[in-house]
DNA sequence: TCTGGGGTCCTCACTCTC
DNA sequence: TCTGGAGAGTGAGGACCC
């Protein structure tokens, strides 16, 4: 806790959709939705104007398009999104050494780190120019959060938004957070709201007169503890610049429950592979590899291996996978299934366990031989378009609606959308007024995916 | 048409070792 | 030799966050 207001919360108001609006001049002060289009995708982020007809974020896509018909739906584009995230880092850089990011349009910023803030009056200008550049970068707007801690920080930015900035002065914790919900605190989501509420607890102040013990003994010594410094405004974790990751995953929800015993260990094959991907890209190995399934009931459950060393060999990944999927029961369906990788280091015992593996393999003959050879002939193509995703077009092109292309005669546009062999696309980009749609054939030569576009000219 | 994807942290149970 | 406790390691699941 500090005595001045030095902890910045910047957060990116409805991110995703409003990058799209600022992309596509027509969708400017629509309801704009965000999100996975598949029969189970859910809601990633909602524009204020989708707001405000009830859709919000972890909402089944399903619900949103019936309570928001009109609004126009569209796929993440994280590479776009990573892309203006950089430049929101790096101005937040500017003000401190000490920054944390906490996803790609939110982070903490240290002041007093930075020297940028000494006391209130400077924390509040130094939040007030980080806004006017980020708009000025970027197009987008932020909310910033000032407090003394952390935890105060974010409410202030959440207080803040859309398009604000709140200053909390230290000292009146206690006093802003008392009548609030429980559920207002870092760690407090439905579950343990739940719990507390049927114990009689449902506001801030409510947790601060229970006491640490009785906290401890509902939730349990780490949680009740935390819970019971926050409730009484206490909160002195510092901002962190670099954070190690400590796992690394991969998983695909299914349109359909899969059945097909071989088809799922397919999909696990090509998890692992994906998953290793990752892991080598992040410039790790790993000790634990992590099988997760969900089943057609929304059950979900873990296993896991752990092995004598890390490695970041594709094939000890998928082998390992494939034996902690033998002790699942698939019956039923699976909705989801998942491959991940702990237990995180920067070296590998590779070669030591590649060769146990197919040492082992090898000495179990030719039933275990058989097994590996059909998965891996119905594994090939799949580990092909894990290395090169790109490449992996079908013959009929596809149009992902909201994803720029780019016409030989009309020039730079999105997909609006696509079906029966045709394809719909607005020609507009992000300096220009709202343009015009036009419709293609799927294989129009003409037509070519095309790059996102800088939302601020440079210059 | 109910419920994504990628993470972190915590708790509890169990086993093994000392 | 038996027993119990402490502590570490592992595995599974739950809750939470963005």
């Amino acid at each position: 806790m500090r005595a001045a207001p030095t902890i910045l919360h910047l957060d990116m108001d409805a991110f995703f959709a409003a990058a799209e609006q600022a992309a596509k001049p027509s969708l400017r002060g629509k309801p704009v939705v965000v999100g996975g289009l598949g029969p189970r995708g859910v809601v990633a982020t909602a524009s204020y104007e989708a707001r405000r007809f009830g859709v919000h974020s972890a909402m089944p896509m399903g619900q949103a398009r019936r309570l928001a018909p009109n609004a126009a739906y569209l796929v993440p584009r994280f590479a776009f999104y990573r892309s203006i995230s950089e430049q929101v880092m790096e101005l937040l850089g500017r003000l401190s050494p000490l920054v944390e990011p906490l996803s790609l349009d939110e982070a903490f910023v240290d002041l007093e780190a930075g020297g940028v803030a000494e006391d209130g009056a400077g924390a509040r200008a130094a939040g007030e120019r980080l806004r006017v550049d980020i708009l000025a970068t970027t197009g987008l707007t932020g909310s910033v959060g000032l407090a003394g801690s952390k935890m105060i920080a974010k409410i202030a930015s959440e207080e803040a938004k859309p398009d604000g900035l709140v200053l909390i002065e230290p000292g009146t914790e206690r006093e802003l957070l008392g009548p609030r919900s429980v559920r207002i605190l870092p760690g407090v989501g439905p579950a343990t709201g739940e719990h507390l509420r049927r114990a009689g607890m449902t506001t801030v102040s409510d947790l601060a007169e229970a006491g640490e013990d009785e906290l401890v003994r509902l939730l349990g010594r780490a949680h009740g503890v935390s819970l019971y410094l926050m409730a009484q405004g206490y909160d002195d974790r510092p901002v962190v610049a670099e954070r190690d990751a400590k796992s690394v995953s991969v998983e695909d929800t299914f349109d359909v429950d899969l059945h097909d015993r071989v088809r799922i260990r397919v999909e696990v094959e090509r998890l692992a592979e994906r998953c290793v991907g990752r892991l080598r890209a992040s410039g790790h190995s790993g000790r634990t590899i992590v099988l997760k399934v969900r089943r057609f009931d929304f059950s979900t459950l873990t296993r896991s291996e752990t092995l004598r060393g890390p490695t970041d060999d594709p094939g000890v990944v998928r082998e390992a996978a494939g034996r902690l999927l033998e002790a699942v029961d698939t019956t039923g369906g699976v909705r989801l299934l998942g491959v991940g990788v702990s237990g995180l280091a920067d070296y590998t015992q590779e070669d030591l366990f590649a060769q146990a593996t197919r040492a082992e393999a090898e000495a179990a003959g030719g039933a275990a031989e058989a097994v590996a050879g059909a998965a891996g002939d119905a594994a090939a193509p799949a580990a092909e378009a894990a290395a090169e995703p790109e490449a992996d077009q079908p013959a009929e092109r596809h149009w992902t609606p909201g994803h720029d292309v780019r016409h030989a005669v009309y020039g730079a546009g999105w997909v609006q959308g696509s079906g029966i062999g045709r394809v719909t696309v607005r020609f507009e980009e992000p300096g220009s007024e709202p343009g015009r749609v036009r419709t293609f054939s799927v294989d129009d030569p003409d037509l070519v995916p095309g790059e996102a576009l800088p939302l601020v000219g440079e210059g």
